[in-house]
RNA sequence: GGGCGAUUGGCGCAGCUGGUAGCGCGCUUCCUUCACACGGAAGAGGUCGUGGGUUCAAGUCCCGCAUCGCCCACCA
């Protein structure tokens, strides 16, 4: 036990017990204790891992402190907490942050330098595409690596000083040899079971990154355009039809026209044949339901592809291909075959190489001067596909891409989807129904495959026909054995490096995995799955998934996706969803918007609990408002961390007797008040509502304080007192079990003050169970009510409250009377009362007052 | 266009299975150093976005509307 400082305070305490938790293993999963109990015995968290590129913020610092609570209550009823730590650290923010942090950019068909040594390290400048030094794919993946650990450890440091109870041994990376093997591992049992494929098909394309896009990547952002009135020219020379576009640099890549099959105005001209303006090739005119006859002119012209529409009207009227945009996001060299007139073929040839912008201004050029530029609008502002993380908008090329079977298109695997959904709980419930949503309302399969560098590589090989052409139809799978691999490196079994690249041989896949294809198995990853057995079966399904409401149709559903083709289970029985921080201006906190404040300076201001505290006053699922310039409810926390100290300090000074018993009513009705909030936070924290629970533990803990502390100070202290080792006892008691009930929220406050009375970590001690103390809940209340009418009394007199009085009548409902006479001589030490008496009044007040000794 | 959530004193929030509103901050006044000035006490201040409905009784249940936020959408 520790000696109780002069002066309690809180700086210091997050290093000092941080060392004192790491050293005591206080943290540490007690794998033995677990195998000992089984499954029930255990609490297991599957926690998100923070992508690690960049810094953490205020938002994980809150949502994190949600699972911390819980892991800290789950600890403390005696569960062996699995709580690990991961981090994000393959994908495309990491690649970025490389291209910017070191000056140089991936470019694959570079060799491998050794020792090589970036021009940059640590710039604050973006460096532009082109002053980028390129460097080979495992230069660039040996710096991915390298600044991920650096920032790991800056990331481990906050959590650590925020006082997570991670249990920092069980800590994984979604870029180790592990993760990858798991990883790749997963792939390939779901292209045993048919549910992973390859497909050539439009795919939505990021032009900057060059890499496809799965839907769950997508966010629309508003754009200007303007609508562009072109004349069609119908075939049998009978006159123009008018089409509105966004896009008219499409129109080589034009297959149709389509208009709604009931719109009287292009009923005649279905099955009848167009010619394209500039470019003169006919396309025909049909029918379609999803065209709209009250946009633009009605009739629209399809291309491939200028968007999702597009995608389903080319598949579903069976028409050819004229893809004109290239990966990079300009036109294509060689015109699509359809375009043979010498005029056409010009056309095109100005348009060739040019970017979307410039190819749209050079076809609207082209237009006006042949005159079939009817017209164009005013810009307005359309919302657009974008990659969430990118910067110009998406184009939909054809590839050929690896897709994981999601439900798009097969109702049974929907269902069972949604059925696990609603096996589960989540917290708050509402945040189920998003996941039904998105759930429902996918589009297309899962596609899998990104055309990036650092990441986990597809683990298959393509043989190669006897032109050296890559034949899809027979892939090669490694043997699981040799598992991780990196197919650009490694060779298949049955085949020798010498094959690689020549006829009759194989061809690696180049592409790598989707980052949340890799994240979509975090359970797997951290729980021993086909790794570490006993583990997997101790941890698994986890007991927790807490993560942000933002990624629900990422994350979330891929991890149950997985969970369910693998295991055809919910990968946990919770789902706890934190919402985000907002500032003042209710305005979502991100990057872009430039309003982040970071966490460590934060932390360091106002102390860890404080922070803390204000993260568990917000139920989960809600926004919490945090302004960096005023944080109103950090302070608060910060003061209740700093009375947690005093008052215990204050407590542990009244000695307790050995054969100290609970005899005075008030003291035991104060115990079994408390024995109520032990209850009522017990019951809220079993349903994931920490805020409830720190609410009404607070709230008596200023009760206990202010009133109950107040009035039996003086007989605690008087050794002479028959009631004296009663209320030391009671003091003592409620310390104990209030120190518990706040010691998931207030971690290091409580430990600090534990510890001048306790052995051993309050974090490992046992949640308190309500006493079942005989007392009467009145009795504490009732004299709480005289005490205010005392307070009440001598500040209206604007006297002080030490001031003493010689005589005071004190007016009380009957039933209240009892109460207080019970307690009459704490009341009079608490007032400097010489003579209380009483009189029945309808509400409890000070009847009479006489100031002055007696 | 669809879905979800929010709307309670100046601000941030509680109000569980319906019975005429609570907490903290801020504000006003006062006290004070024997746990706590990173302190203590008392007080003023809302009829609960809006229009209906159910009920003896509605922030609290039902329907409509408005505003804000988030998510989704096949937006030529």
């Amino acid at each position: 036990m520790a000696e109780i400082p002069d002066k309690p305070a809180l700086e210091g305490l997050e290093a000092k017990w941080d060392v004192a938790w790491k050293d005591a293993g206080t943290y540490r999963f007690d794998r033995a204790a677990a195998e000992a109990s089984g499954r029930d015995g255990v609490y297991s968290i599957d926690t998100p891992p923070p992508t690690a590129s960049g810094s953490l913020h205020i938002g994980h610092v809150f949502s994190f402190t949600h699972t911390d609570i819980k892991a800290r209550y789950e600890r403390m009823r005696g569960k062996s907490v699995f709580y690990p730590m991961g981090w994000d650290d393959n994908g495309l923010p990491t690649e970025r942050r490389v291209q910017n942090y070191y000056g140089v950019r991936c470019d694959p068909s570079l060799p491998y330098e050794e020792g090589f040594t970036p021009p940059f390290e640590g710039t604050t400048k973006t460096i532009k595409p082109a002053d980028q030094v390129p460097i080979s794919r495992r230069n660039f993946i040996e710096l991915c690596e390298r600044l991920t650990v650096e920032d790991e450890k800056q990331f481990e440091a906050v959590f650590r000083q925020l006082g997570l109870s991670v249990d920092w041994e069980q800590t994984y990376r979604t870029i180790s040899d592990d993760t990858i093997r798991t990883s790749q591992l997963a792939f390939l049992r779901n292209i045993e079971r048919g549910e992973a494929y390859q497909a050539l098909a439009p795919t939505l394309w990021d032009i900057d990154f060059r890499s496809a896009i799965a839907q769950a990547e997508l966010e629309d952002r508003d754009q200007q355009a303007s609508y562009h009135r072109l004349a069609f020219h119908k075939a049998d020379g009978t006159g123009d039809v008018h089409i509105e576009t966004t896009r008219p640099e499409l129109l080589p890549a034009c297959v149709a026209l389509v208009a709604h099959p009931d719109d009287e105005r292009y009923r005649p001209l279905f099955g009848t044949n167009v010619r394209t303006p500039l470019f003169d090739v006919e396309v025909p005119v049909l029918p379609h339901p999803l065209a709209q006859p009250d946009k633009g002119s009605g009739i629209a012209m399809i291309c491939t592809f200028g968007d999702m529409t597009d995608i389903i009207w080319w598949r579903e009227l069976n028409l050819p291909n004229r893809t004109i945009l290239g990966k990079d996001g300009r036109v294509i060299a060689d015109a699509p075959d359809v375009i043979v007139s010498a005029a056409g073929r010009e056309a095109y040839a100005e348009l060739a190489g040019k970017t979307v912008f410039s190819a749209k201004k050079a076809v609207v050029d082209l237009l006006q001067a042949r005159g079939e530029l009817v017209e164009v609008s005013k810009p307005f502002t359309h919302p657009v596909k974008f990659f969430e993380k990118g910067d110009r908008p998406l184009e939909i090329v054809s590839t050929r891409q690896w897709y994981i079977r999601n439900g798009a298109r097969d109702e049974q695997l929907r269902e069972r989807l949604i059925a696990f959904g609603r096996e589960m709980s989540w917290h708050p419930d509402f945040m189920r129904v998003r996941y039904e949503n998105w759930t429902e309302g996918l589009t297309g399969d899962w596609l899998v495959s990104r055309q990036r560098f650092f990441g986990v590589p597809i683990p298959v090989w393509y043989g190669l026909d006897d032109r050296g052409e890559r034949d899809y139809s027979r892939v090669i799978v490694p043997d699981v054995a040799d598992l991780p691999v990196d197919p650009t490196v490694d060779v298949p079994t049955g085949f020798t490096e010498d094959q690689r690249g020549v006829p009759g041989g194989f061809d690696a896949e180049r592409d790598i995995f989707d980052t949340w294809a890799t994240s979509s198995l975090t359970p797997q990853l951290v729980g021993g799955w086909e790794r570490d057995e006993s583990l997997w079966n101790l941890v698994s399904p986890f007991d927790l998934r807490p993560q942000g409401q933002d990624i629900i149709r990422t994350w979330l559903f891929s991890t149950m996706l997985r969970s369910v083709l693998e295991d055809d289970r919910a990968p946990w029985r919770d789902a706890a969803v934190s919402g985000f921080i907002v500032d003042p201006d209710r305005k979502k906190m991100s990057k872009s918007k430039g309003n982040v404040v970071t966490p460590a300076d934060i932390l360091s201001t106002h102390g860890s609990d404080a922070v803390r505290y204000w993260a568990a006053s917000s139920r989960l699922g809600a926004d919490a408002a945090f302004d960096p310039q005023n944080p109103t409810q950090v302070k608060i926390g910060r003061r209740l961390a700093i009375k947690i100290l005093n008052a215990a300090k204050f407590v542990l000074s009244f000695p307790v007797p050995a054969d100290a018993e609970i005899t005075h009513a008030l003291d035991a009705s104060m115990l079994v008040t408390l024995d109520g909030v032990v209850a009522e936070a017990t019951k809220a924290l079993e349903g994931y509502d920490h805020a409830r629970a720190l609410e009404v533990t607070e709230s008596f803990f200023w009760t206990f304080c202010d009133d109950y502390l107040e009035l039996v100070k003086e007989r605690a202290y008087d050794r002479t007192d028959v009631g004296q080792p009663s209320a030391a006892l009671a003091l003592r008691t409620a310390l104990s079990t209030l120190l518990r009930l706040l010691a998931p929220v207030v971690s290091f406050a409580t430990e600090e003050a534990w510890s001048w009375f306790e052995d051993g970590s309050i974090h490992t001690a046992a949640w308190p169970e309500p006493a079942g103390g005989t007392g009467d809940p009145a009795v504490l209340s009732a004299v709480g009510e005289a005490l205010v009418g005392i307070r009440r009394a001598k500040t209206e007199a604007k006297a002080s409250q030490k001031t003493p009085v010689a005589r005071l009548v004190l007016g009380a409902p009957a039933d209240r009377l009892a109460a207080l006479r019970l307690a009459e001589g704490d009341l009079k030490a608490v007032g400097r009362i010489a003579d209380l008496s009483y009189a029945e009044t309808a509400a409890t007040a000070v009847v009479e007052i006489e100031f002055g000794e007696a």
